[in-house]
DNA sequence: CCAATCAGTTGCTTGATGCAACCGAGTGTG
DNA sequence: CACACTCGGTTGCATCAAGCAACTGATTGG
C-alpha cells in the first residue's frame, strides 16, 4: 500500500500506518492471528512474492509486532509469532473485518465469525462481547469459519485461503 | 500500500483492504474526518501528489466512501464529504489512532483526542464513552487538540499537519 | 493586462512489487 | 549413491504505482 513514511503528519493514525500500512502487512498479521506461523504457509495462504514477503516479515519483527522463533537448527528454521504489540492491533482488525462484513459482503454470510472464548458468545464490531458484555482482546477470542466461508469451499474444494 | 486487490482472499478484511487499503486512502478519509474537504486543503495537509490524490478521491468516491458535492458553478468546484459508509470507517480510524498513540507516541502526549458530543467524556479504543459507557459512532465524537500536538505547534508555527 | 486561486491532468523519473530462478542445508526414496 | 523434495529465504529482471514539476481552463481581483 504504502512507500513507508508519511513525513509531516503529527497523527497517531499516520504512524500507525507508517508500521503497518504498507501492501500485505496487516494480511501478514492476520495470517498470524489464523495460526500461520512458517514462512512458506503464510506465502502460500496469501499469494504474496517471496522476496516481499521476506522483507515484510523483517520489518514487523523489526517492529517488534512479530517475533522470530527457531524451530529447528539444522538446517535452521524459523516461526513467526505476535507479539503483545502485535496482538494489540486485534481491535484494528475486527473494525476493518466488520466494515468489510458490511460493504463488501460475502456470498452466502461473513467468512469468519469472531467469538468469545470463554462463553461463547458472538463479537461485536468493538470486540465486545454480545452475550457478557466484556470488552475483549485478542486472546479473549477464538475464529470460526462463517457460512461464507463454508459456501465457497463447497464450491471449490481447493483455496485454503484465509 | 496497496496495489489494490487481493484476489483468491476470501476475507472481509483483505476486502476492506482492497477498498481502502491503498497509500493515502485512509489519511484522505481521515483528513475529510477533520474537516478537510477540498482537493487543494487535502492536498497541502497530506503532501501527497497531486494525481495520487486525484486518482485515490475519483476511487473513494466510487467505492461511494465519499461523496463529491459542487458548491460552485462556474469555475465547477467541488467539496468531499463523508457517506454513511465513510463514517462507518470511525471504528478503524479510532484503533488505529490508539494504537499509534500506544507504540508510536508523540512527544508531549497524544497529539489528538477524542470527545463524546453530548457528556464531553473520554472516548476510548473501542470508542465507547468512558463516562457514561455508550458506544458512538462518528457523529457521537468530536477531536480536540492533544498536548502532543500542542507542543509540536509551539515548537514550528507552520506545519499545518492533522 | 497580469497575477492568483482552484481542481485537476499530463509527462517523465524513481521506487516498489511481481515473477521466476537459484541457493544451501537437510530429509526421503530407490 | 544419486535424485528429488522441503524449507526459508536471496537475486535479477520486468512491470506497475508513486513522486515531481509543469501545464490547462475558468474565473476573480488589481
Amino acid at each position: 500500500m504504502l512507500r513507508r513514511d508519511y513525513p509531516d503528519q503529527i497523527c497517531s493514525i499516520a504512524k500507525s500506518l507508517e508500521v503497518i500500512g504498507e501492501r500485505w502487512s496487516l494480511l501478514i498479521v492476520r495470517d498470524v492471528f489464523n495460526g500461520h506461523r512458517r514462512f512458506g504457509e503464510i506465502q502460500t495462504s496469501l499469494g504474496v512474492a517471496r522476496n516481499v514477503l521476506s522483507a515484510r516479515l523483517q520489518r514487523l519483527v523489526d517492529e517488534d509486532i512479530l517475533e522470530r522463533r527457531r524451530y529447528q537448527e539444522n538446517p535452521a528454521r524459523y516461526e513467526y509469532f505476535l507479539t503483545e504489540k502485535g496482538l494489540d492491533l486485534w481491535p484494528t482488525l475486527i473494525a476493518l473485518l466488520n466494515w468489510g462484513d458490511r460493504y463488501s459482503p460475502t456470498p452466502g454470510g461473513p467468512p469468519k465469525l469472531i467469538r468469545h472464548k470463554e462463553c461463547g458468545g458472538p463479537v461485536s464490531e468493538r470486540g465486545i462481547c454480545e452475550d457478557c458484555g466484556k470488552v475483549l482482546h485478542a486472546r479473549d477470542a477464538i475464529q470460526v469459519p462463517g457460512p461464507g466461508r463454508l459456501a465457497a469451499m463447497a464450491g471449490a474444494g481447493a483455496a485454503e485461503s484465509a
